[in-house]
DNA sequence: GCCGTTTCGTGACGGCGTGTCAACTTTGCG
DNA sequence: CGCAAAGTTGACACGCCGTCACGAAACGGC
């Protein structure tokens, strides 16, 4: 009755994702406090109610943890870049809102204008993590999508995708130094960039 | 007599620069070999002749170590961006010689042929060592060089020189993971990525 | 050469974080 | 209610960290 939308009912199911939420936003404040090197596995789990054996039966390590946050992040931020691409009217148009959404979701994720920079809270932020390569395929689609109708030339989309991504993740990140951080210059810079990269590119395959 | 270009005579200064000198080249082949996290400061010295508490005689922590690795590196590819800039006929020529100068040095310095990949060895790669910021300077005052000289647009050259550098950081981990690498289409394709690209760019400032 | 001074290598030591495990508590279920 | 399964707990052994008192080796004045 009052269970209507009760997707987990068990008292140990709740409780074991009630905990592996506890370690994990606990985790999110400790790197943001005092870094990811320099925390270990006792500041996270000290930041809960739970004893320090409990964080081996949720995850394996510090790094696992970090890499469970990264997922998070990715999963959350795929569903921009499809929407991206649904609602975009052309390459321009989609490249664009593609820039625009992951700069806006830089501001977002950033623990609350406090915190360490994403460089010291990301020791290797790189496509490592299934998520993030789901990111990285993600984006090769929607640009392999563009030159099958035609709307950007034919080029090597592996590089392309990772020349865009890189561009992106750098122009984020010097957006994210200034103050006050301006989305759409950022954004309009990063977007007029790619574009007239794509159309100057050696059309190959 | 046989000192003629002795640089340093003082036994003690030998010693010194050799032990400092045994110390990186260990930690280099050490974090090729187990990557740099599950690294130890005690795996380094045990590649050594020296005893534990001598590493803490020439650097503080194992991320310095690391620190010191990347300040030669960077140290050796600045060289590599001067020459790049003085020859250049007009801007195209510069970014392609920069580029490709850049992706020689990538093959020629991954440890021969094995060791772990790059972005596994190098946790935090980004522009924070005084030598990395230096090879930052060194790109945004080429770029600015070529604005100045009307070889190319004015724009955001902090922003240009991130997106450059995050553009060719990435594009050559790709070119590396494919094998042959060839050095000369990624080259190409990221230089005439990047000459589009600016020549798109709002012209500010 | 000799000896006082300084510099530096050495490895043992206290402190701390890690990952494990046997004992204990709680939940699920008949 | 009671048993089995699942999960939690914190003490423990292990390994790494960074330091430090000691001794050896190099320097430099005589």
């Amino acid at each position: 009755m009052a269970e209507i939308l009760a997707v987990q009912d068990g008292k140990r199911e709740r409780a074991k994702a009630a905990n592996r939420d506890a370690i994990l936003k606990a985790a999110k404040r400790v790197f943001a406090e005092i870094g990811y090197e320099t925390a270990t596995v006792r500041d996270i789990i000290r930041g809960t109610e739970l004893a320090s054996g409990t964080f081996y039966n949720y995850f394996r390590s510090k790094e696992e943890v970090f890499e469970a946050l990264a997922e998070d992040g990715a999963r959350r931020f795929r569903p921009v870049l499809r929407a991206a691409r649904e609602s975009a009217v052309d390459f321009e148009d989609y490249i664009r809102r593609a820039i625009t959404g992951y700069f806006q979701f830089l501001i977002a994720e950033r623990i609350g204008e406090d915190g360490r920079p994403v460089s010291e809270m990301a020791p290797h932020f790189r496509t490592d993590t299934p998520e993030m390569k789901a990111v990285y395929e993600e984006v090769r689609l929607g640009l392999e999508d563009a030159i099958a109708r035609g709307l950007a030339p034919p080029v090597d989309t592996d590089y392309l995708a990772r020349a865009c991504i890189g561009l992106s993740q750098d122009v984020g990140a010097a957006m994210l130094q200034r103050s006050p951080p301006d989305v759409e210059a950022a954004a309009a810079f990063a977007a007029q960039f790619i574009i007239g990269g794509v159309n100057a590119l050696p059309r190959k395959r």
